[in-house]
DNA sequence: GCCGTTTTCGGCCCGACTGTTTTCAGTCG
């Protein structure tokens, strides 16, 4: 797919142009690449059909570029600006402080193209010379040139969020405070996090920022302000503490939540209406008209309240606006857990512990998946095994109120095939597979696999379908379309693995998966009793696809579910 | 360069902060 390469190349068009000071060009070539990046279409096709202008911010001109590139591999609007101006705009940019501007004087004056001739002129002392440049500037970049090689990394949200939770949790037993909320893209539940926003209402702002700033999980202080405060905690988190007025709380939890997508329609929407929109209210004439509830602020402005998982600019606008927004599916929907693991494969708790777990959090079933066939994982079980599992488990169903049904997560092998036998699946309630080796077929042969796998009609689920681990693992590749329509038709579950490793698939895959009619479902992947309360984890990413609880098996009551499956 | 419940021209999100100025441009979120 070229989505991403031209996508590229209008950001970058769009550096150059801004740096030149073109006005208003640079915001309509990125909007154009933003919607490019997240088309969920294969930009060629959309090409041979001729329908390049339907794309959201694409016209005659941006159109045209398109074909260029897709017919001769180059756009020459793009080379004679690269010539002009040799720089790698994105590297620099990245540096905190330096913009399309700084980057192109910087060029100008003393021919810094990338990162290390800026690194070499800020330690030659050069930077400070340069007319509208100073000593700062050229302090700025040298302590944040490395600092920009290390941060990008962002945090998995497993391990923001609780970290977040347990600092609000401490303020909100402080005296001082009357309220406190997480913002940004934690509140949004974006599988990674860059850092935490918290917003409080405080009795006592300098109190509050006393407390917040020693706390005894704080490592370091970065900035203490009588409005903001910012610390790093000693697992590395970030976190920023804003004081709000109280008569704009809505609004500013509604701006710091952002996405800053989002917030840019919801202002344009407000021009439209004669309003405006900031973190400080939603003003008419100068006139305060909504700001104490995000509510408020939505329902003033013609809208349905929008969670803020779908604030994405990626349709929940015109939906709000239609009051045609979906029901999301909530933690209290989900009446089961279909992937798990106990002591008899790799988990580390009984069937029991499991029951007893799943019994706490209010769920119906539950299914044990441990792994079965004759891959070396994790003490797979074998046909014997099965049969003496059963036995316990039929002994946990006599005393548990949770139903435990007994499965298997079985192995999907390079050809589609899978390593267990089907007479020994018939048997089992649920049959779960998934991919553990070669992850590197390239994508013909993995989308061969992955419908071949699909036609099995003992296999119920696909598990952690696209196998990447946050961080750490990329995404396995093969032909969404043909798969997730095949796994619709075939009636097969594709799932959200809930562990904040994985959340795999992930957003954007599942709501595309929804789209071809797919049914998802939400696991845990368990490998202990206490981590089946992953669960919040998995739906944050369903609701980010905007998944109904009809969407979800594990929505569906024992009996109806059972139905669902091969 | 795009776009339209201000529709083929004339607009295009808002406010804070920083570092450089001497009233503001650039950058960021």
């Amino acid at each position: 797919m070229k989505n991403a390469e031209i996508a590229r190349i209008f950001y970058e068009m769009a550096d150059i142009l801004e740096a030149q000071g073109v006005d208003f060009k640079p915001r309509a070539y990125r909007n154009a690449a933003m919607s490019i990046e997240t088309l969920g279409k294969d930009i060629e096709d959309v090409y041979k059909k001729g329908k390049l202008k339907e794309i959201p911010g694409v016209g005659e001109s941006l159109a045209m570029k398109i074909s260029e590139y897709i017919e001769t591999g180059k756009i020459k609007a793009y080379e004679k600006l690269k010539k002009k101006f040799p720089v790698d705009m994105k590297g620099l940019t990245s540096v905190e402080g330096i913009g399309a501007k700084t980057a192109l004087v910087l060029y100008k004056k003393l021919a810094v193209k990338s990162l290390k001739d800026l690194h070499r002129a800020a330690k030659n002392k050069k930077i400070r010379k340069i007319k509208g440049l100073g000593l700062k500037t050229e302090r700025n970049i040298l302590a944040n040139i490395d600092f920009a090689k290390e941060s990008g990394k962002r945090i998995p949200i497993g391990k923001a969020l609780p970290s977040a939770i347990n600092v609000l949790r401490k303020l909100e037993e402080s005296s001082t405070v009357e309220k406190a909320e997480i913002a940004g893209s934690l509140r949004r539940m974006k599988e990674t996090i860059g850092d935490v926003d918290i917003l409080v209402l405080s009795k006592k702002p300098s109190n509050t920022m006393d407390f917040f700033t020693k706390m005894k999980t704080v490592k370091k202080v970065l900035a203490k302000g009588k409005e903001k405060s910012a610390v790093i905690l000693d697992d590395g988190l970030h976190v920023d503490l804003r004081l709000i007025p109280k008569d704009s709380w809505g609004s500013a939890l509604m701006y710091f939540t952002g996405s800053k997508e989002h917030n840019v329609e919801m202002r344009k929407l407000a021009i439209k209406k004669g309003m405006k929109l900031s973190e400080y209210g939603l003003f008419k004439k100068q006139k305060m008209v909504a700001g104490k509830t995000e509510e408020e602020v939505y329902r003033k402005l013609g809208l349905q309240f929008v969670p803020p998982e779908i604030r994405q600019n990626s349709g929940e606008m015109e939906a709000a606006a239609k009051k045609k927004l979906p029901d999301l599916v909530e933690l209290k929907d989900i009446k089961g857990d279909l992937q798990m693991h106990t002591k008899w494969s790799d988990g580390s708790d009984t069937v029991e512990d499991m029951a007893k777990k799943a019994d706490e959090l209010g769920y119906e079933y539950i299914c044990i998946t441990d792994h079965g066939g004759n891959l070396k994982i994790a003490n797979s079980l074998d046909w014997k095994r099965v049969k003496k599992q059963r036995k316990e488990i039929d002994k946990v169903n006599r005393k548990s109120k949770v139903k435990v049904l007994q499965g298997l997560e079985i192995n999907i092998r390079k050809d589609g095939t899978v390593d267990v036998p089907e007479l020994l699946m018939k048997e089992l309630d649920v049959v779960v597979a998934g991919i553990h080796a070669n992850f590197k077929q390239d994508e013909k042969a993995m989308t061969k696999r992955m419908l071949k796998v699909l036609e099995n009609r003992y296999v119920d689920i696909i598990v952690h379908p696209t196998c990447r681990m946050i961080n750490e693992r990329k995404p396995i590749s093969f032909d969404k379309e043909k798969v997730f329509q095949k796994a619709a038709d075939e009636g097969v579950v594709l799932e959200i693995d809930a562990q904040p490793s994985r959340l795999d698939l992930n957003d954007a895959n599942s709501k595309k998966a929804l789209g071809y009619g797919c049914m998802l479902s939400i696991d845990t992947d368990a490998h202990s009793a206490e981590t089946l309360g992953y669960m919040h984890y998995g739906v944050g990413t369903a609701r980010r696809a905007w998944a109904t609880k009809k969407d979800i098996l594990n929505c569906l009551s024992l009996k109806k579910m059972m139905k669902k499956l091969k």
